[in-house]
DNA sequence: TACATATTATTGAACGTTCAACTAGTGGCC
DNA sequence: GGCCACTAGTTGAACGTTCAATAATATGTA
């Protein structure tokens, strides 16, 4: 078994500086939150998608596809949100396996709160770096390797 | 402080695809080294940096930088590491307090089996989804990014 | 109807990371 | 020497995620 296809040094470099970038701002922006908002950004974009709902709610399945986590993760997650009050969960009217996700005042408070420092961390250490031709860049590439990890959703709200 | 500078919707795109892609990407990473190697990233990144040291082996605080891992956590990852018999801690002759990790034959002997399948999820991935063009970019882009992370002088904390 | 199968959501244990102490050794300084 | 600040590394508790197992309901089919 010799055929391994190895990274070329080209693409070696540019793999450990997308790891590394990457890991450092995930680990930066997960700082930020927690400190700021006492909440780690798992937590954030559940509230963010929540929030963008029409009616501030959401299938329990639906959000777990929409923030691109399992179902067992969404479960805990939604769980420690609503002991804080943040989220509450109401049984399906159509579908009595089903539960229904609801942001709260307080919950939709907590995220106007969090959001404007959020942002900011989110443009100082990636937008204010890069130039508009990068950005739009980073958009391509982004959906060139989510293409090859999502089997092809006909109607993906891109949001 | 009224203006939060919110992102564009081009800016918003980007990220959230940049966001969603690579969330995506590293777990599916994560999960083919834990499935193929019983590992997570993190762990194969530490045995890969001991390897690649001529000695194959390292300062804690080194190999704690390199990774770009906290001490703590470093810590406890070398502990787990240590069960398995993959790497051994020796005490630093020159520092009383150091200590030094050691990759093992069989550490070794574990990477080497880990990395062609590694490698190749990366390359399927990644590496075959971008042109070479794309790849450049991905590179100027992360070292941009790192630019912004990580800190020159030692005294300086960007809150 | 009855049955098998698929889907929805949750649970608890195991694991990795974070955070805040904490121990122990180093180095500078008077 | 004695003191003080700094550095190296570890520890345990708390937290979030993963994994496998589970209960409850829906759906398709004979």
């Amino acid at each position: 078994m010799t055929g391994t296809r190895w990274l070329s040094a080209d693409e070696q470099r540019a793999w450990r500086a997308y790891l590394e970038a990457t890991n450092l701002l995930f680990d930066a922006l997960d700082h930020q939150l927690n400190q700021d908002a006492g909440m780690p950004h798992a937590y954030y974009e559940i509230l963010v998608r929540l929030s963008e709902s029409p009616s501030r709610a959401m299938r329990m399945s639906e959000l777990a596809e929409q923030t691109r986590s399992s179902r067992s993760r969404l479960s805990h997650a939604v769980a420690r949100l609503e002991e804080r009050g943040w989220v509450e969960r109401v049984e399906c009217p159509t579908d009595r396996r089903g539960q229904v996700a609801h942001l709260t005042e307080t919950g939709f408070g907590v995220l106007e709160e969090a959001a404007p420092a959020h942002v900011e961390a989110v443009h100082t250490l990636v937008v204010d770096r890069l130039t508009p031709e990068q950005i739009a860049q980073l958009e391509v590439i982004g959906q060139a390797i989510l293409d090859g990890l999502v089997p092809r959703c006909p109607t993906d709200s891109p949001a």
